[in-house]
DNA sequence: GCCGCCGTAACTCTTTCGGGTGACCGTCGT
DNA sequence: ACGACGGTCACCCGAAAGAGTTACGGCGGC
């Protein structure tokens, strides 16, 4: 029974690795985890036989989750998942003991290449690849002026009100809602509220 | 210059609480964190007289934070908060050095009398008080329908999409909408998916 | 036994939303 | 100089949403 476990605080990469994570031939199960904690927590019953970390993380950072990892169990393979440009978060990890890292900026090809030659070779180290955007998952760029829209949408004002407040005309703020609804590809306010608090972009 | 320090993930928690604190006499600034790596990264730059911390926080947790906090600064007075009947982590905190905590479930002025006391005494020790929910902001009780209807709103589902998913009319829909509206104090769906964020009712 | 809450459903009425389209202006990058 | 993008505004139109109200059966508490 071959399984992964994928842990990044971002749902929708978290779901995107996943699902990418889950055409890997003689992958088996794939898990989640939210943060580091919650790996920890999980290792003593639940084993996995390749780890992919997010470096950047609330609460205990990638990183971190790492040493501690590794401490409890040497033989964990942790594969570091580096969204920006981390270069001290990934050299600190794999000095730590991770196994490698994978950046974001490629193809899921290279992603499961790197998932499959780390699962048939236990001893495989540091081999950087890249994983695309699109892949991962890149939060969408708001404007200043979409984010006030959002706002103001997730603390239940009606677009006239957003307008007021903003000094602005009701529809103008339905072209800053339906510009931003298309970049969160989302259907209605609710779903770009939610989408908005997903990616961080609202709390 | 009395400042407190007020530490909880849930930002409806956080606010409460800072107004209740604020109204302490003596007291003449409250800050606000969202969680432990917060209050640790900001305690070299700016320390404050007392800490009000949540036990329970995604990330570095509050007895993870309470002694690391202590160890960087044996002369930090830290009082925990817990939303729960979480004995074993205030046990712990309180082991690791916390010289109190508060329990919600009683009046907003046994809070300000442990945070008076607290900050007139420096030597003060455990003196467990209850905080009331009403001043701690627990989260509304959403019935698994409401909730239901609260997350497909959160994927951007019409009414009449969420009435197919559970099988039901539209009409049933809206009332539990309309419910779960009033119960969340929302004015629109929107307002509600927001809401069910900050309470952690949907992710 | 009654009251309150939940789940279900229907009806009406008004307001708001969301899509489509077009337009003008300023800025920035090429 | 041109185009892409962002910010502003307007108009139309159909589809939702939300408020109010009523109703009925079930279930748990007092």
């Amino acid at each position: 029974m071959t399984s992964v476990l994928v842990c990044d605080d971002s749902p929708l990469a978290r779901e995107a690795l996943r699902r990418a994570v889950a055409t890997v031939p003689g992958v088996e199960r794939v898990t989640t985890a939210a943060n580091g904690e919650e790996v920890l927590r999980r290792w003593g019953a639940d084993r996995s036989d390749l780890v992919l970390m997010d470096v950047r993380m609330p609460g205990l950072g990638g990183v971190e989750t790492v040493r501690r990892l590794l401490s409890a169990d040497p033989g964990a393979r942790i594969i570091m998942l580096t969204v920006a440009e981390d270069l001290d978060g990934v050299a600190l990890a794999v000095a730590a003991g991770a196994r490698g890292y994978l950046h974001k900026d490629a193809s899921r090809a290279e992603l499961r290449a790197t998932v499959t030659q780390a699962l048939a070779d236990p001893t495989w180290r540091l081999a950087p690849r890249r994983v695309r955007s699109s892949d991962m998952g890149a939060a969408p760029t708001l404007t200043a002026r979409e984010i006030q829209v959002l706002e103001g949408m997730s603390h239940g004002r009606s677009n006239a009100e957003i307008g007021r407040e903003l000094f602005l005309s009701e529809d103008t703020v339905k072209t800053h809602a339906r510009r931003l609804f298309k970049k969160l590809g989302a259907s209605d306010r609710a779903h770009a509220v939610a989408l908005g608090f997903r990616w961080g972009l609202v709390r």
